[in-house]
DNA sequence: ATAGTGTTTCCAGTTACTGGAAGGTCAAGC
DNA sequence: GCTTGACCTTCCAGTAACTGGAAACACTAT
């Protein structure tokens, strides 16, 4: 397989599975007599495993310690379950934090008019935080 | 007011403040004949107004944006309504993609007994996406 | 032979800073 | 006057995770 349908199969940009193996994330692949990057399913599966893992948000580096994981067949489950409560955790921080900018957001823009006078709460409530 | 001062009563690093002004976000301030930037509480305001739109999420472009109007005393409240409407749906798009990857990857979690085993539907589910 | 597509490497750019080195300035203390 | 230490300056490099693009080589079909 060349990279264009190993990409496809994976479903990652071309650009971005060459970066994966240049940063080590996954092994360099085999090549063909005239230089051609080939790959097999297992590669595949590899990358795929990437992407969705980056879909859930975990960095690079946790990536690493997740594919670590996912190739070892010692590895415990309580292993890869401690990383992904820790990611689990920072995504719930993220909804609260989301969440009251959401609030203090929409707060400004039901106060503004939103007509063509210069008055506007949105620009003061940027400019002044208020209690809280 | 040096650099230290103005950054603090903005809340902003000075590296910020600096960096800021170098790609012109924020007007170059006056030097002291050593050289020494010098701040007046107009450019302090001018900077706690970026650092607030900041925390809401506006990219330095959008800051731009709305810096230009925040000086602008002819300008209409809907301009900022306008731009604060979008970012508002961007955080409720954010908000949304957050929900399902939380659902997604607490449902995995829950499934995993996080015991010593090397059987982990969490490593299982990233590895394959089931429909949806 | 040639056209068109796929692939290679490498360099640069993106976003919004942040860290650090090398050196100039200022105020205080002796 | 000299030193110490905090503060300031510029400039260069690095971060995360790619992405875009140029120049050149490879493969396939006509």
């Amino acid at each position: 397989m060349n990279i264009s349908a190993a990409s496809k199969a994976a479903g990652l940009p071309a650009k971005t599975v060459r970066y994966y193996a240049d940063i080590g994330l996954v092994p360099a692949p085999a090549r063909s007599e005239s230089g051609y990057r080939s790959y097999d399913d297992a590669s595949v599966r590899k990358l795929a495993f990437v992407r969705r893992a980056r879909e859930f948000g975990f960095s690079i580096a946790e990536c690493r310690e997740l594919l670590g994981l996912y190739e070892d067949r010692r590895r415990s489950s309580a292993d890869v379950k401690r990383i992904a409560a820790r990611r689990l955790d920072e995504i719930a921080l993220k909804q609260k934090e989301l969440q009251s900018l959401h609030d203090e957001l929409a707060h400004l823009v039901d106060a503004c008019r939103g007509d063509d006078r210069p008055d506007c709460p949105i620009i003061d409530g940027l400019g002044a935080r208020r209690a809280g």
